[in-house]
DNA sequence: TGAACTGGTTTCCGAAACGGCAATTCAAAT
DNA sequence: ATTTGAATTGCCGTTTCGGAAACCAGTTCA
């Protein structure tokens, strides 16, 4: 399982790290730290990945690949099944983010579709359908500003990375 | 600016596989693709992030870092502020999703803290403040079972990556 | 029609990063 | 002080990465 409170100093430097930029070498990180090897700091990142301490991934802008139609699902679950109804839930991709909260109602999720038949289809085929749900409300996201921790579009009309090359592909294979 | 619309095919495919996996090499995405050389697919992935298509980050699971508080905000905001009070918000790194949504509320933020404190503090002190604010509803979250697309601890009762190792840290430097 | 152009794709190459293994060092326990 | 389990480190062959130049369409313009 996975174990809390056992993230040391280095862990957390790495993992802060990391967030900012998932692809990071060991050796960038070794490097701006000091006194830390880097086959260590490769290492902890095994280890931070295998105990999901953190997963690293690509956080795609919902509207710049095309999922157009993002809503906010607040949904009232009938007491005793949050787990189960979020086991549910979790399956669909669709479902970017998924959590139990106080208040008037018990799951609150955020979900992204390409079309609002989708949307409509998964409310009311799929959510609605499951047992324990007992009401659900859809508030449509107007504007995403910041998803996990990073900024989208919205947000961030600042520079682009300091990267690579800025084609623009026309062709596929 | 970023442009949306303009991925193709092939992009797509490499998204939804650094979605997975954000470590995976290029010469491996190449592979179970076909047709296309390693080098592609590493053109692509450079002009996905410069575009920020896509942002390639750890995401750490909230509470495996200890950030054991964690609520949603609802939050009310004067007319024609919405993107002005979200910019101040999107600064703070506790704040992890933040969108504009319909409804009663105009915002909605999931926040991390690693106290109660530190979240009073926050909701009181600095998003109370904010001008343009009228009212904020804070829900705590009881249990996170997905953010951005990855299970948390809460649903991933899995098994490990079959990665590197999986010993602990306890002394660090 | 054909030459110049444009932009993505591909090849090639040296440098860097990675994964596995074994030796080493450290800290806690006896 | 000795033992012991675990993390750290160095080493090495393999893989991956980044940069530059050649390559190849499709497009534009004479």
């Amino acid at each position: 399982m996975t174990n809390r409170d056992d993230l040391d100093e280095l862990d957390r430097t790495v993992i802060s790290m990391l967030t900012e930029d998932g692809r990071l070498s060991a050796s960038e990180i070794a490097g701006r730290i000091g006194n830390v090897s880097e086959r260590t700091v490769r290492n902890r990142i095994a280890a931070l990945l295998q105990n999901r301490h953190i997963v690293i991934g690509a956080i795609p802008d919902p509207t710049a690949i095309g999922r157009d139609v993002q809503a906010e699902l607040l949904i009232e679950v009938e007491p005793g099944k949050a787990d189960e109804v979020a086991a549910e839930l979790g399956e669909y991709d669709e479902v970017g983010y998924l959590a139990a909260i106080t208040g008037r109602y018990t799951l609150a999720a955020s979900v992204f579709f390409d079309t609002n038949a989708e949307l409509f289809e998964f409310t009311e085929g799929t959510v609605g359908k499951i047992p324990g749900v007992n009401r659900v409300v859809t508030n449509m996201i107007l504007r995403m500003y910041k998803i996990y921790g990073t900024r989208t579009t919205a947000l961030s009309q600042r520079e682009p990375q300091p990267n690579g090359a800025g084609r623009r592909a026309r062709r596929a294979k």
